[in-house]
RNA sequence: UGCCGGAUGGUGUAACGGUAGCACAGCAGACUCUGGAUCUGUUUGUCUAGGUUCAAAUCCUAGUCCGGCAGCCA
């Protein structure tokens, strides 16, 4: 038996425990899951969070949290909380060790002073634009600038005065003196260190040079004791740069940098700058709007940490770029839902429905199940009385073949009620449309306990009684994205925004049963056939219940007839 | 066209020289107090061409296609 934080094999683990068998890092497994702070945690990063975590749990070894805040221009605090409590939320902990890079600078700067001191690093005087044009193109060799043979004294003394601030942004930059001629544009004397005046959301001002990503990252490593250092697939080329560093530095610790690939998913922007553009142009309500990929959307939408890590361990970990349906996150869901949400009869598009045979005034308490699939969540009275609303695609005048709910002359069941006959259709004479349906009831038919509780009928409907019925306001969410496929942004003209769903996030009120209130916030509820129902706890903004549609049971009917009628 | 990486059904992933399996999606059926859920069955696959071998998704060679790399971002 597994549980939902194992992930499946995969190459990594193959690494791992063949590491383990040779005693390669004294027997120990020590990974990171290394954020920046300048955003918030989508469904990508989950992915990364689950394989971390995961690995030094199944290993018995562990996992930090650090940040990768190098970069102050970019950085905020408001992130690096929003990061901790959304990985605690997936259900992860880091226990004490909880790192900055930032924590790092004093040994990440003398980590350099040595290398300039080795003769391997120094300071270069090329603008920026220079740099550029020196460095060459991949398919030619770039070539040495002309600062490359600075003594290290020279280098050293400039890199001091870099860093008591007497020059200005860009004017200096250390560079690790590698190979300008290497096939590999990072080994081409690339940048460790840069003056950068920003405030930094930690270090305030007291530094004004910054280590680029590329120096800081591996020592960081090497520093916490790192074992396998796990990045994403565009960092494949920066792993000769990764070990030349802690090899030219003969760090005690060598961690081994393992790339695999980032998530895709269809229907779905991962790209953080973009997401941040959703953001900052007022496009979404903010980073954690429900429509949002993000961790904090998706647990605004009704996601549980147990879906979304049972995802992460479904979708494996390789090195192909692959494209994932988003199908199976929404599978995952379900799954997870439909064994602990409560059920609940709610409309969302009333059609009253009068049963000209049931005395006015009465009022039957029905027994409704709460769970079909847990009967530890026991049941709950639903009150049942002459009018009735019903959903109103569930009646039909003229029922096309294969339709089985109600019409004239039909008779369905009423879900722990009784079952009824439709005898005939009221209709709205401004619209045509059907305004009031009419039936008889079966007395002996009621649910559980008439001498025809089994009567056999077509079909089931939910409904509530329109008297005691609540309303309640959501959004129902929908994809935010319309295209089939992230290919298809192209096609909109490469302006991401254009491909934004506009029905999305629509209001909605549906007619409830009386109890559902009772059950408190943060539940969730299925609606019977319609789909799911959440409101976040901590969430009191007005139209925050959300109403989750894609993540939806789907309509037999109108998926097999074509119809897209179903609301 | 330089370097690095990748390629298994519609999608994702497993098999690490020995029966190509699993999941999602799809389709079909059973069951059901909703046609959902559940259960059962099922269609579809090793990029191409050579080679090694009793035996190749797996090893070798050549090709094809896809991704990444030219921030003083990470």
């Amino acid at each position: 038996m597994t549980t939902d934080t194992d992930t499946a094999s995969h190459f990594i683990k193959d690494i791992i425990a063949a590491d383990l068998r040779a005693n390669k890092h004294g027997g120990q497994v020590v990974t990171r899951f290394p954020p920046e702070p300048n955003g918030y945690l989508h469904i990508g990063h989950a992915k990364s969070i689950c394989m971390n975590f995961g690995l030094a749990e199944e290993f018995r070894g562990r996992c930090h949290l650090r940040f990768d805040d190098t970069n102050p221009a970019t950085e905020d605090v408001e992130y690096v909380d929003a990061i901790q409590a959304d990985i605690r939320w997936l259900g992860f902990d880091w226990g004490e060790h909880l790192h900055f890079a930032s924590d790092y600078y004093q040994h990440l700067y003398d980590c350099a002073e040595r290398l300039i001191q080795l003769g391997r690093a120094y300071v270069c005087t090329l603008t920026a634009e220079e740099f550029k044009a020196y460095r060459g193109v991949p398919t030619q060799p770039g070539r040495p600038s002309p600062w490359r043979d600075r003594p290290p004294a020279e280098s050293l003394d400039l890199f001091r005065r870099m860093k008591a601030g007497e020059f200005a942004d860009g004017q200096y930059v250390l560079r690790a003196k590698i190979d300008m001629a290497s096939p590999n544009l990072h080994l081409r004397d690339p940048v460790i260190y840069r003056i950068r005046r920003a405030p930094h959301h930690r270090t305030g001002d007291t530094w004004c040079i910054y280590p680029m990503y590329d120096f800081a990252h591996c020592l960081s490593d090497a520093v916490e004791g790192i074992t396998h250092s796990i990045c994403t697939l565009e960092f494949e080329v920066h792993r000769p740069l990764y070990d030349w560093i802690l090899d030219a530095l003969a760090t005690p610790c060598h961690p081994q940098q393992i790339e695999f690939a980032r998530l895709n998913l269809s229907y779905t922007l991962m790209s953080k700058r973009k997401l941040q553009l959703l953001v900052q142009e007022g496009l979404v309500q903010g980073w954690d709007d429900p429509r949002m990929p993000t961790l904090a959307g998706l647990r605004r939408r009704g996601y549980t940490p147990a879906a979304i890590r049972e995802f992460c361990r479904r979708i494996g970990v390789t090195k192909f770029n692959s494209l994932t349906d988003v199908a199976l996150l929404e599978h995952c869901l379900r799954d997870d839902l439909n064994r602990r949400a409560a059920r609940a009869m709610a409309v969302l598009r009333p059609l009253r429905l009068v049963i000209e045979n049931y005395p006015a005034g009465r009022v039957e308490n029905m027994e409704a199940v709460n769970n079909p699939e847990d009967p530890a969540q026991g049941v709950r009275p639903v009150p049942f009385s002459r009018e009735l609303l019903i959903e109103r695609d569930d009646f039909m005048e003229n029922p096309p073949s294969g339709f089985y709910r109600l019409a004239p002359g039909r008779a369905v069941r009423l879900r722990y009620g009784y079952c009824v006959e439709c005898t005939g259709v009221v209709k709205d004479p401004a619209t045509g449309e059907p305004a009031e349906v009419h039936c008889v009831y079966d007395p002996d038919s009621r649910s559980g306990a008439g001498a025809k509780r089994n009567k056999k009928v077509k079909a089931t409907l939910h409904w509530v009684s329109q008297l005691h019925a609540r309303p309640l306001e959501a959004r129902l969410y929908d994809r935010l994205f319309t295209v089939p496929d992230p290919a298809d942004e192209a096609a909109a003209g490469g302006d991401f925004r254009r491909v934004l769903n506009p029905a999305s996030l629509q209001k909605v009120t549906a007619m409830c049963e009386p109890g559902l209130a009772q059950a408190g916030p943060g539940a969730h509820y299925q609606f019977e056939r319609l789909g799911y129902f959440f409101t976040d706890p901590a969430d009191s903004r007005p139209g925050a219940p959300v109403f989750n549609r894609t993540a939806t049971l789907r309509d037999g009917w109108a998926r097999e007839s074509g119809k897209a009628g179903a609301g």
